[in-house]
DNA sequence: AAGAGGCGAAACAACGTTGTCAAGGGTAGC
DNA sequence: GCTACCCTTGACAACGTTGTTTCGCCTCTT
């Protein structure tokens, strides 16, 4: 027999079964046997390939397995925009809870709102034979995701639906929501109304602008597109539209913020001129209620979206085959913040 | 020839280099080169070779692919305690970002502050082979990950230090924050100062509170374990807490909160009451200035923390084998909130 | 015109694991 | 005592890809 120097002198390389066998002296189907909690298997020889496995600080190679097994991945990917948003970091965290209740990894990647990006990602992690995808879509067509679907991935959308493609879909009822906050507004006696959005590019900004325009077509009152900002990316642009908004002549009496970093801006630039224009905001955040001023919002439970679509991913990657579902989650219209000082 | 009924009907199987070979009428090995880009090609080939991956919705195998060229998997891990809180979310954040530059994909795993969790999820990461790990830790132990790290699998510890594991690591400092926040309070004339803290059993709780302990050695004022509560794990808690001590004789004129979901519940318990019970907490948040009380905190950049690590991991990965080395980032007293309305 | 050299393409082995099959040995049933 | 069956173990092939080697052919050189 050559000796073999290696034993020690070779740590570059990971141990395999293969040197976990000629360690413990059995063949290499018994350390497979082992490893996997096989039966059938002698109690002295699973005690002499257990040594060896830890003497080696062997670990099993998860990618070899599956790729000789067929399995699945034990894992699946997870496309949002960014992370640090708490919106999305909440998704994240129980898609997070429910990939580890079924012994799932998760692949998380930020589009950052670009459909190229997203394409890009959705492409890489379908490369790396993910059980299943949540999306919150960026982009507007999906429809090259179609043969990875009718091969067998599921997929699940998020928030927004997918363009070109039947699939999984779970919304929040963002039309309903938008024209409930408006219409309290209008309840209130506010005529001239001020809507701030991120952009009229993505679907539940289109929904909550339709919603609030329901609900002055209902009231009889005109929509006027001087009152609206687009393009409003964060808490800073906010405050400076409602600033500019506030200076003109007959300026708004309330406003209606599109997403919570919009509300939060308005929040502050409105605290900061002392000014008693009315404030309704899409989406809770944690310290709404914390806020320096009376604050309604149209809240919605973020933890349930993400919830049930991924419930229903792992429900299709157990094999559930009816036909895809479309789920919407229903808003509701909060009072949040502090009591308004006595004047 | 034999012919294939299988071309369309065989969608349950996913089309390999095989296939493609065979359609486009080349080796396999061509359809190798052509999909990776590599020289030597023929133009004709390699469109009839493209226009098969097209026809067929061929996507290369990353497991396979990584698994024979025993390359990087473009993979990274990240440990952290839990998505949704905004704390992590940012270094998820900057970790997704910076492995985005790098091409690399990054699995993000909760370890809900469990040692055994974290063990578990850990190993399981270094069996997919992930190129380096990020690690914050909720144990006190990492000798398991020895040999992985010896094997050549970086790891880069964050917020807190490993154990028993000679690894890089990203801090803050704890101890001169807390230090500076609560020698704050003590100039302005508090003695008696409430100290609230999540687990002493947690790293960064023990240095903070070791901090605040300096400062009031420093400024001859005894330290009161009765004004020390442990365990308080959400805002909820935190507002409980403050009730409680505000309710006993000789209460404390001051609290200082030891992270940012402390800090919350206590502005909500002062503000509920009108308390003017000063108020310094460790860790800033997105709407710490909106608070409607004046709040000093002691602020960190917690982006430059992720950033830093995930920029050492990428340096490791890279080749990068100099000693380990330990950053300690400094920490900012900064005043936020409302001014407080004239009495 | 013949040899050298390089390029294009294919055949083959290998990565680390698991599924399949076969074989040896022991035991139970008749 | 012999067959049948099960338990245990191992040899071998295969998953889908890429590194290596080989081979043929074309071009360039002298």
């Amino acid at each position: 027999m050559v000796l073999r120097v290696t034993s020690d002198v070779n740590r570059t390389k990971r141990p395999t079964m293969v040197d976990v066998a000629r360690r413990a002296g059995v063949s290499l189907k018994t350390v497979s046997r082992v490893v996997n909690n096989a039966p059938h298997v002698q109690q002295e020889l699973v005690d002499r390939v257990l040594a060896a496995v830890a003497e080696l600080g062997f670990r099993r190679n998860h990618l070899a397995s599956s790729l000789r097994s067929g399995r699945a991945t034990a894992t699946i990917g997870l496309l949002i925009e960014e992370i640090a948003n708490p919106f999305y970091a909440a998704i994240a965290g129980v898609a997070a809870e429910i990939a580890r209740a079924n012994d799932t990894m998760l692949i998380i990647a930020s589009s950052e709102e670009s459909p190229d990006r997203e394409r890009q990602l959705l492409r890489e992690l379908c490369s790396r034979r993910v059980d299943g995808l949540l999306v919150v879509p960026a982009g507007h067509d999906h429809s090259f995701l179609r043969p990875e679907v009718e091969l067998g991935v599921p997929a699940v959308f998020v928030d927004r639906p997918a363009g070109g493609l039947l699939v999984d879909t779970v919304l929040l009822d963002n039309r309903g929501g938008a024209r409930a906050g408006v219409r309290r507004l209008l309840d209130e006696g506010h005529r001239r109304i001020g809507i701030l959005l991120d952009s009229i590019g993505v679907y539940t900004m289109r929904e909550r602008l339709d919603g609030a325009q329901d609900a002055l077509a209902e009231a009889g009152v005109a929509y006027d597109e001087g009152l609206v900002r687009d393009g409003i990316r964060d808490p800073a642009a906010a405050a400076r539209a409602v600033a500019e908004m506030l200076d003109q002549p007959d300026p708004p009496t309330a406003f209606f913020g599109l997403n919570n970093r919009i509300t939060l801006g308005a929040v502050e630039e409105l605290q900061r001129r002392g000014s008693d224009a009315a404030l309704v905001g899409f989406d809770d955040f944690e310290s709404a209620h914390l806020m320096p001023r009376p604050l309604t919002v149209v809240a919605s439970d973020t933890r349930a979206l993400g919830r049930i679509a991924a419930e229903l991913l792992f429900a299709r990657i157990g094999g559930d085959r009816s036909l895809p579902r479309t789920i919407v989650l229903p808003t509701e219209l909060v009072r949040r913040g502090l009591p308004r000082p006595r004047a």
